[in-house]
Order: C-alpha cells, then structure tokens, then sequence
DNA sequence: AACAGCGTCAACCGCCGAGAA
DNA sequence: ATTCTCGGCGGTTGACGCTGT
C-alpha cells in the first residue's frame, strides 16, 4: 500500500473547482493572495490542465493525432513524454484523447491501438460480423460511416477554431479585458467556449492582470510550477485565511 | 417527454522514485 | 542504511451532456 493520498487532509476541500477557487488559485500564484483551500498536489493538477495560459483548446488536428500515434508507438503509454512534442497541450488530454478517440478511431480502420498494425486477429472483424449479422449489415455500416465523417468535419472545424485560439493568445492581456468584460460566467468554467465568447476563459476574469502580456504571465508561473514553496505556504494561508 | 446508453474530460487515486531527515 | 515525505505521472472514476429509442 502507498501512503494515504495528500487530499484526506481534514478541511481541504476536493471535487470540482469553483470560479472563486481559481480566482484564489491564480492570485497565490500571482502572489498577492490566498491559495485555495486544496492540497499541493491538486493546485498543481488544476493550473497545469486548466489555468495556464499557454494551453490550447479545442479538438486535436489530423496532424496532431498522426503525431500522437507516432509517438505512443517510439514512447509507449508516457503520455508525459508525448506531451513535451505538444507545446499547449497538457499529458491529461492527450491521454484522455487516446483513449476516447485515437483508440477508437484505430479500431475503426482495423489497427490494433497498440502496434499499430493490421488486425488480423478476430478481434474487429468480429465485431463488424456480429453488427452485421443483429442489425443488418449495410445500415449499421452506412451510420457508422456518416458518424466518422461526422467527426472527422469537427475535427476541421476545430483545427481551425485552433488558429483562432492560437491568433487570440497573441494579444495583450490589457487590450483583452476591455474586450472581454462581457465574457460569461458559464463561459469561464466551461471548458469549451464559442467564438462568441472569444479566446481564453479567464481573461477578463482576473484585474491584477491588467497590463500584463500573456508571456510576462507564463514566466511568472514557470518560476513557480515547480511547487516547491506551496506546501509549506499552506500554514500560511490558514494564517492569511483566519485574519479575513 | 422520459429514459437508457454512450462519449468526453476534469479530477482523483495510488504506485514509484528521489531526496531529505 | 533506513524511514519518511513529497512530486510525478499513468490509471481510473464519475459527473455531465448528447444521442437514440
């Protein structure tokens, strides 16, 4: 057995983050406020897949899934590894990506997800033999067909929603706000916005940005992601904590 | 309209290794 | 040398939204 995870802490709160949460979290981080009453290791968690402004949205291009594939095939399952080749991209999604869809996708063309080979073993071809044989074949054939047509048109879509994302992160954070201030709530915490809602979800969100540029941001939390000061700062946030 | 099944993804779990005590 | 603590990272879960019946 392992040690007992970090979160049984009596009073750290877990689940999902709430708006106020990050508000705290990208304060601390900022240094001029209180962490949010959560263990290290979540806070870490939540700015690496959430809160850096460096991340990319949306779904992953062609290009980006063949590159993928690739790299699981010379790396194996470390998705950590992979998502070093993915600037913006967190080990997370991409992880989650494979699963959910490269796998899928993989299976779909009759390759096996992990040597990325012809299936010859039963396996798919079964499965197609079987649909075939309940649901009468070139129905269930012509759906599935449409369904990944479907996706694959999404996927251009989000490839170029990706470029408007990627045009967006070059603007200044202070021309943003002024832009942004009509940025919704329920935009903020999805994790999938519209163009209406424009670009990064938080921006607007937080006035101690102003004036900054998105890279003076990205430095400051480089310097600090390695986390190394934020356990024993949690004594200090319930100091800070108390005195409000 | 209601329900079931499925897909997605944020967040948590827990093992492992590194480094400090 | 041993024990303890913590961060890293892959695996897993569960909530939520969407789609089909």
């Amino acid at each position: 057995m392992g040690r007992q995870p970090c979160c049984d802490k009596v009073g750290v709160k877990r689940g999902p983050w709430t708006i106020e949460e990050d508000h705290k979290l990208m304060s601390f981080i900022i240094n001029n406020g209180s962490k949010p009453c959560r263990c290290g290791k979540s806070c870490r968690l939540r700015c690496i897949n959430y809160l850096r402004p460096d991340l990319k949205r949306g779904g992953f291009t062609e290009m980006e899934e063949n590159q993928i594939i690739q790299l699981h095939s010379l790396l194996g399952k470390r998705w950590f590894k992979i998502a070093t080749h993915f600037p913006g991209r967190t080990d997370n999604e991409i992880k989650n990506h494979w699963n959910t869809r490269i796998k899928k996708r993989l299976k779909l063309l009759g390759l096996d997800p992990l040597t990325k080979k012809q299936n010859t073993s039963k396996g798919y071809e079964e499965n197609v033999e079987i649909k075939s044989l309940h649901n009468n074949g070139t129905k269930e054939m012509k759906k599935t067909k449409e369904k990944i047509e479907e996706k694959e048109n999404k996927v251009t879509w989000d490839a170029e929603f990706h470029n408007y994302e990627i045009q967006s992160s070059k603007v200044d954070f202070g021309s943003c706000i002024s832009q942004e201030n009509n940025t919704s709530v329920s935009s903020y915490c999805s994790s999938s916005f519209s163009i209406d809602d424009s670009s990064y979800p938080y921006v607007g969100q937080f006035p101690y940005l102003e004036g900054n540029s998105l890279q003076q941001w990205v430095d400051s939390m480089d310097s600090i992601l390695s986390w190394d000061s934020l356990n024993p700062l949690e004594e200090d946030f319930h100091l800070l904590e108390n005195k409000e």
